[in-house]
RNA sequence: GCCCCCAUCGUCUAGCGGUCUAGGACACUGGCCUUUCAAGCCAGAGGCACGGGUUCGAAUCCCGUUGGGGGCGCCA
């Protein structure tokens, strides 16, 4: 009887891990350290994690590697989580919004490896040492060393490398992994400042948060096996790993400052679309049939073990492409939305319009360039009467002497018409540069520069009809004017 | 110095032993369209790093060389 309940418990044991295991397959997690804005490699890296974890209806988890404490800040945390919202990559746990297996920042959980290493030193896989100011090492110690002035030494946790053998691990990327343990020298987990170093914070948090896979950038293959090295002492197992190619720039040389833009703010404040940045970051090194696509579509078709596993070079022209396609395939009223946070993000103000107006501004205009800065430049015209004349318009049309009468027949007919159709302010205005026997060009741009200042708009119909008749009119005299005081 | 990863047009990529005189995308050049500029459409230029093997046959497999990247921190 007492052996039948037993099985029934293991039985019932075993249901409740497979059941956890069917909800909960994978868990990722995505650990910035708050040194710096978002990189785009670390949003690439976020991407892949994220897309794996909804993929497999996993968990995607953010935690803080906030170990470093002269250059980590709650101000960079802060930063980057606001990236990742941007980018709409949402998680499951996270230092703000906590989780069963918190806390999620490194600095919080000091306790838990400080015990995890003492741990080590119990099973006689890791011991204590003493150095003196001068970086000499005085002691080694199975012991806690005690009476150690803190002023004059320095007490730290080194773990013991074994002398011979190897360590193995697979790399869904670059496949089995083999290193020779003689190549690591016992090394530090806890410093003497009572923090963890990277390696040993990592195995740690991986394995209390239940990781099951770790996509990384490839800076951290060669530090993997000290890793291993940890999960295998504890008798852990580690996670499945994946080390992604870094982004470099164009001289091969890695992606920074120099060569532009490197940080999510970055392309945000400068108006690109969070779809046009991972739609691109996806297919950088990852290739699929189409190439412009919503990650959020996506997301099944995912294949981790398809990334290239060539280091890639950041091309700002392809990125602007594919943003100027997503400009103008989007929706309209998502275009709209974007638009109005990406103002708000680069401190421009547009005046309130009707939002009918405002629909058909950017309807037109979108169809003329490829970022949000770009469409504000081109609309402005559109929102503000004090718009300036070009320098180029001045001096090859306006102050030209057909430019009156150009003009005058333009204000005469226009002022006629009065449905103010598309097709209407064709009819006129072609039939205008016919009458005054001038080619359309001519008579066309000296209008557009009147009515936008500028020789490059939309559509030169489009845009009257969506300035509507009173306003051409106005601008048109308003240009008369401007013309005969600028002759003085 | 030691260890690891990588190598197809300028860039990203398709190719996984014959279908490759190597396909696509961005960028570039020319053309069409045209009221400007884009978009769109059409055309063009441009690449298997090198040297050895294996094989009837190699961009594709193996070895080496070269080149690029990464790691070897009380940084992550």
């Amino acid at each position: 009887m007492k052996l039948y309940l037993n099985l029934l418990l293991q039985l019932s044991l075993l249901r409740v891990s497979l059941f956890r295991r069917l909800i909960e397959l994978v868990r990722l997690r995505f650990a910035p350290s708050p040194t710096g804005y978002l990189h785009v490699g670390g949003a690439r890296t976020a991407l892949f994690n994220w897309l794996f974890a909804r993929k497999n209806n996993g968990k995607f988890i953010i935690r803080i590697e906030d170990t470093d404490t002269q250059r980590s800040s709650r101000k960079f945390e802060e930063i980057i989580l606001n990236s990742l919202k941007w980018l709409e990559l949402s998680w499951d746990e996270g230092p703000d919004i906590g989780g069963n297996f918190g806390p999620y920042r490194q600095s919080e959980r000091l306790d838990i490896y400080q015990k995890y290493a003492e741990k080590l030193v119990a099973m006689k896989k890791a011991y204590f040492t003493v150095y003196d100011n001068n970086n000499n090492v005085i002691l080694k110690s199975f012991e806690k060393p005690l009476n150690f002035n803190e002023d004059r030494y320095s007490v730290v946790i080194k773990f013991i490398v074994p002398k011979e053998g190897k360590t193995y691990f697979n790399d869904l990327l670059k496949g089995k992994m083999e290193f020779d343990n003689k190549l690591f020298e016992d090394f530090i987990l806890i410093k003497s400042n009572g923090y963890p170093t990277y390696n040993f914070a990592v195995v740690v948090d991986d394995h209390l948060m239940n990781i099951t896979h770790v996509f990384r950038g490839e800076d951290h293959l060669s530090n993997t096996p000290k890793q291993v090295l940890i999960y295998n002492s504890f008798e852990w197992e580690p996670p499945i790993f994946m080390h992604i190619p870094l982004i470099l720039g164009e001289d091969k040389t890695p992606l920074s400052k120099r060569h532009g833009g490197t940080s999510v703010s970055f392309f945000q404040e400068n108006g690109f679309l969070r779809d046009a940045l991972l739609n691109y970051l996806a297919i950088l090194g990852w290739s699929v049939e189409k190439e412009i696509f919503n990650v959020f579509d996506e997301i099944n078709n995912f294949e981790p073990s398809k990334i290239s596993n060539k280091s890639v070079i950041f091309d700002y022209k392809k990125l602007e492409w594919i943003n100027g396609q997503h400009l103008r395939r989007s929706p309209l009223d998502k275009v709209e939305k974007e638009f109005l946070d990406y103002l708000r993000i680069a401190n421009f103000r547009i005046p309130n319009t009707n939002h009918e107006y405002f629909e058909e501004v950017i309807s037109i205009c979108r169809e003329k360039v490829n970022t949000l800065k770009q469409l504000y430049e081109i609309s402005y015209p559109f929102f503000f009467e004090d718009y300036s004349y070009d320098e180029n318009y001045i001096k090859k049309y306006m102050l030209k002497h057909e430019t009156e009468i150009i003009l005058t027949t333009a204000i005469e007919k226009l002022s006629k018409s009065a449905n103010f159709t598309l097709e209407e302010i064709e009819k006129i205005l072609r039939s205008a540069a016919e009458e005054l026997n001038m080619g359309t060009k001519k008579v066309f741009q000296t209008i557009r520069g009147a009515i936008l200042g500028k020789l490059v708009t939309p559509g030169l119909f489009e845009s009257i009809k969506v300035l509507g008749k009173k306003k051409t009119l106005e601008r048109l005299n308003k240009t008369l004017l401007f013309r005969s005081n600028y002759a003085k």
